[in-house]
DNA sequence: ACAAGTGATCCCACGATGTGGAAAAGCTTG
DNA sequence: CAAGCTTTTCCACATCGTGGGATCACTTGT
């Protein structure tokens, strides 16, 4: 069958529980609670079809209807199934680690999954209040995501490029050629750095947690200012991320999958 | 319409739906990872259906299925989602406070809010590797448990306690009887205790963060052992307990819903 | 090694379930 | 006070989900 796509081609059965989760998904962008209306919108559902799954989503906890505005927010189970996750992956175990890296470089320390087309930071540490560039980071103009991209896990290299590639400032990279050559780069060096391609002001190196088999299972990245994580400095930095990883790696991994 | 029963009576509409996010729910009690006939079996679900709902969730990113076993564990959109209302709930701002509080007690320190019948800890802060108790606790036998069912937030009382109140030790109040008493007490006095009646050798004490409609939003829990929360220090772990409680009410509730 | 058992995945006809247009009712705005 | 935009409910239609069963792959027992 069409075994060219990695593991699912159509995911047919369940048009319903798509859309609702679907409705899930529009939190990330926009404020913290949505009208019904809201959401019809932004899914392109019709406004009684998104009225009734968030009255679902509502009924299962997965969000919460304002009594006085009726407009709706992430529920309590949302934040239950994070909670579980979290653990279940030993996350809690990594912020401990990540404070050290954070204290030792005087930078701000993220650790993140892929999800998707975004690299998604689950925890982080920082010596300041952290200036919170969110939570959802594109793949191409981050540090995070160019690991994540160039170690890819298996079924997550077919979902590619997400189409064009945006422009955060003059440095982003937006020619799929130039990504790809970028990335050989990465996987070389086994490290990616984003100067100033998502923000300006920002300087970010990122080093992958492999498995076995040579998957990147999280990135870590260290980022800081251009005036504070010089090219001079950078390999001080990379090391101390390296031996971060490294730590991560016995911390968030079952043995039989740590890298030897 | 039945209207006694607050917002939701039948939430009709999406069996598939609920059915798909009753699978989620599955990774609470048992293991990590489960198998299509597992959820099957702990669904009620035939194992056909159970499948295709499983595999549309893995399509959505909410379920991860491993390449080797083929079972199912939790994806990284419950992990993305539950870090996004974490930080839209300002929960970030909570650990310091919670550290704060941890280190002067020499306690664990504990914030959960309600899950449906169940106490969730959202945030967590130890001296010592903590003994984790777990995620999700009952309500009827937890000091974090009595502080959400004494001050009930619209929607959730008629709830109620979730049919037979299970026994964890001999302590443990199972008697609905005497929990509605045991609950007029935790109103009158402001906070509520659990000694041994979940585990033995825990004593807790509990104090709401109220809302300007008198409701519980979240929970904070103060745990050591009875040896070293006596009665008689009781008074000094409370005052500790309620000014972070108050930190937390101006750190976490906007404005216009913070108690006055 | 073979057989029996368990689990994953696919297929298909039936009909229960979800769909969206329209309409009622409530709120806000100018 | 009316116009506009919500939220919410209702209903007939047909789409979409359902579960029994078949197939294939893998593990277990003898």
């Amino acid at each position: 069958m069409a075994e060219a796509a990695g593991v699912q081609s159509p995911p047919t059965g369940a048009q319903a529980v798509q859309r609702a989760l679907g409705l899930l998904h529009c939190f990330h962008d926009n404020g913290p609670d949505l009208s019904a209306s809201d959401l019809a919108r932004r899914t392109g559902l019709s406004v009684s079809t998104a009225h009734r799954l968030a009255r679902t989503l509502v009924g299962a906890g997965f969000l919460d209807q304002d009594e006085q505005t009726a407009r709706y927010r992430l529920g309590p189970a949302v934040a239950e199934l994070g909670q579980l996750s979290f653990h279940q992956r030993g996350l809690h175990l990594a912020g401990p680690e990540l404070d050290l890296l954070a204290r030792r470089t005087g930078a701000t320390a993220d650790l993140a999954i892929r999800s998707g087309p975004h690299a998604v930071i689950l925890v982080g540490a920082s010596v300041r209040p952290d200036t919170g560039l969110g939570l959802r980071r594109p793949l191409h103009s981050t540090a995070l995501g160019k690991v994540l991209l160039a170690w890819p896990r298996p079924g997550e290299a077919d979902a590619g490029l997400p189409g064009p590639l945006e422009p955060f400032t003059d440095r982003t990279i937006t020619e799929p050629e130039l990504l790809l050559r970028e990335l050989d780069l990465v996987r070389e060096s086994g490290h990616a750095l984003n100067d100033g391609e998502s923000a300006a002001g920002v300087r970010t190196v990122a080093v992958p947690v492999l498995d076995r088999s040579g998957h990147a299972r999280f990135a870590l990245a260290v980022r800081s200012t251009p005036e504070r994580l010089t090219d001079e400095r950078l390999p001080w930095f990379l090391g101390h991320a390296r031996t971060c990883a490294s730590a991560l790696s016995v911390l968030l991994l079952p043995p039989d999958q740590r890298a030897g």
